[in-house]
DNA sequence: AAGAGGCCCTGATAGC
DNA sequence: TGCTATCAGGGCCTCT
């Protein structure tokens, strides 16, 4: 689920619920998330009161105050969940379950306010919660990113500087968090679909006209998926609260052997593995 | 030093 | 039904 769309999606409904909201009690089931949670992490925490949640790429981040911060990965398989006192649903546009279709298994952190907890549930404990103390610190921690494709340091000439002599495919580049970070596997092969960019080119062999398509398809293909509450790829069973609607816009992504939606274009999608991740595309109309 | 591959972990699904 | 194998939206580490 957690692209940049996805987690915008999540940031966006936590500053809706807990933005100013003083935490009351902390509950951790597992620390043995993919970083380990600190024996200190409630001390850290405990009382404190949230001034705002902002998110960078594929991370949230949550400020306290006196430059204490909490960053949230969901690495493939997180959520989060919020429950309020007393409401059997919680309708919402997010990626929140409802009530009665909390998952059982794999809530590893609580964290409980007035009238509201907040459940973080990750099968696969890719994700994590990390405290970091300090303008620095925090500025250390993401120092590797690259921009995000909504900022104007992704531009072409930062492109061209960074695949010159390079040996990779696009798609890979595009996965590559140092190059530009925020995109995840599924919307690679819909930047390179809209692009009309074949996967396995080289990045270095790429035109100017083609760099400035991935751009804009990047920018595109992202905006348009928060506006439409990003991404629910599986089909949660018993489960009510997911509103991503994006899904139903894929062009490539999970459309093997079927035809290219392009008007005029005959070709169909195809599936192929690309450093071990799923990729898909055009056979015809990405070059 | 860049790039490929393994690995962390659980769950869903396909195939026998 | 029950086994095994494979794959899944991320990212870090290691090896060449």
């Amino acid at each position: 689920m957690p692209e940049l769309p996805e987690v915008e999606i999540v940031k966006q409904s936590l500053n809706k619920k807990i933005k100013f909201k003083k935490i009351q009690k902390i509950i951790i089931r597992n620390r043995n998330l993919r970083i380990r949670i600190g024996q200190n992490f409630e001390k850290f925490l405990i009382r404190k009161k949230i001034k705002k949640i902002s998110r960078l790429s594929k991370y949230i981040i949550i400020d306290f105050d006196k430059n204490l911060y909490c960053i949230i990965h969901l690495g493939m398989s997180g959520t989060i969940h919020l429950i309020e006192k007393g409401k059997k649903n919680l309708n919402t546009n997010t990626s929140f379950y409802s009530l009665q279709t909390f998952p059982k298994k794999h809530n590893h952190i609580e964290i409980h306010f007035n009238k509201l907890r907040m459940v973080y549930n990750d099968p696969r404990r890719f994700g994590f919660f990390k405290i970091i103390i300090g303008k620095k610190r925090l500025y250390e921690f993401f120092k590797d990113l690259g921009p995000e494709p909504f900022s104007e340091k992704f531009n072409f000439k930062y492109i061209k500087n960074y695949l010159k002599g390079k040996n990779k495919n696009i798609k890979n580049f595009l996965l590559d968090q140092k190059f530009v970070s925020g995109i995840g596997n599924i919307y690679a092969s819909e930047i390179l679909y809209l692009s009309r960019i074949s996967p396995s080119q080289k990045g270095k062999n790429l035109s100017k006209e083609k760099c400035k398509k991935l751009i804009y398809s990047s920018r595109y293909v992202l905006q348009d998926s928060i506006k439409k509450g990003g991404s629910s790829i599986r089909d949660f069973k018993n489960t009510l609260g997911i509103k991503g609607e994006f899904q139903n816009e894929f062009r490539v992504y999970n459309r093997e052997n079927l035809k290219c939606y392009r008007k005029q274009c005959k070709g169909l999608i195809k599936k192929i593995f690309l450093n071990n991740r799923s990729t898909f595309f055009c056979n015809q109309c990405q070059k």
